[in-house]
DNA sequence: GCGTATGCTAGACGCATCGA
DNA sequence: TCGATGCGTCTAGCATACGC
């Protein structure tokens, strides 16, 4: 059977990355400014180990980043934390359960395997440290450890005595975050007017990077409607949609080469996003 | 002008060290 | 002993130098 690949997350302290994001929200495109504010936050410590050696690895292994050297910035999930951070500890919480929850069930599944078997977490433990891809056992141990950490510290696992279990009350909130039914109605909606507002701020240049509006659709949804719409629920709920209807034609654009967080649409990936609108006063 | 070599920088990751 | 921390090293990618 085929081992998992499981990334090291290195900088797991929740606390430390909802601080650290704030800092790529303040300097998205400089990479200087990016690192000094981020060496403010570990006193003494050299850039080699913290910003390139911990804090950029984790992120981009959690997907809270995109770019390299002078583009890093915040992807859609990131800032949505970020977003929700401002507003008030428990809901940036809220928000990176949710972000948590969706990675975990789709790569580690410790969440739903602890729920589903009736087995005691260490032994869950270690027949995860068995099928995960690493140079030693110490290195799979340290990354399902990394792991757990984070979920014991975002309160979706809870220790009690010596055991783990699941906060049954907290899964079913984030669930509930996460359920994508509710959100289907009003995307189109929240879709187009973003569309039209970056269209604007690019002086009328209608095409627009795919990064950009799943960063501007997850936080209007947030910010309007209280509702977490993940960058993976905003690429369902965009492939949802009429590509051409009898009002505009949506088009898509594709990667010059390998990038991250492209859109994947029909077994092909786009980077940009294009709408001609042949009756604009239909749809804006 | 083009192709190759070399050096530098940034990112990623393994593992040593230290303290509880 | 184990978890937390961060240093050392490797690699990829890019820019520049150099030779033909």
């Amino acid at each position: 059977m085929k081992k998992k690949i499981i990334p090291l997350i290195k900088e797991y302290r929740i606390q430390k990355l909802f601080k650290v994001l704030v800092c790529f929200e303040k300097y998205p495109f400089n990479r200087d400014g990016l690192r000094e504010c981020i060496l403010q936050l570990y006193k003494s410590k050299e850039e080699k180990s913290i910003f390139r050696g911990m804090v950029i690895p984790s992120l981009r292994h959690l997907g809270l980043i995109l770019g390299y050297d002078e583009d890093l910035r915040l992807s859609a999930n990131g800032n949505l934390i970020v977003i929700a951070r401002k507003k008030s500890e428990e809901e940036g919480l809220r928000v990176f359960r949710a972000v948590l929850t969706e990675i975990d069930d789709l790569d580690i599944k410790i969440l739903k395997m602890t729920i589903k078997r009736n087995i005691d977490f260490d032994n869950l433990k270690y027949s995860l440290i068995k099928k995960i891809e690493a140079p030693s056992e110490k290195q799979a141990r340290e990354r399902i450890n990394h792991w757990v950490s984070m979920l014991l510290e975002a309160g979706l696992l809870v220790k009690e005595n010596e055991k783990r279990s699941i906060a049954k009350g907290l899964l079913s909130q984030v669930e509930k975050d996460l359920d994508v039914s509710t959100k289907k109605e009003k995307f189109e909606k929240v879709f187009f007017e973003v569309y039209e507002s970056i269209f604007k701020k690019q002086e009328n240049i209608p095409i627009i990077d795919i990064p950009d509006i799943r960063t501007g659709v997850t936080a209007a949804f947030y910010t309007r409607h209280n509702l977490i719409v993940t960058e993976k629920q905003f690429d369902g709920l965009l492939r949802g949609i009429k590509f051409a209807a009898d009002d505009y034609i949506i088009s898509l654009g594709r990667a010059m080469g390998a990038e991250e967080k492209l859109f994947k649409h029909e077994n092909n990936y786009y980077r940009t996003i294009s709408i001609r609108f042949l009756n604009k006063e239909v749809k804006i």
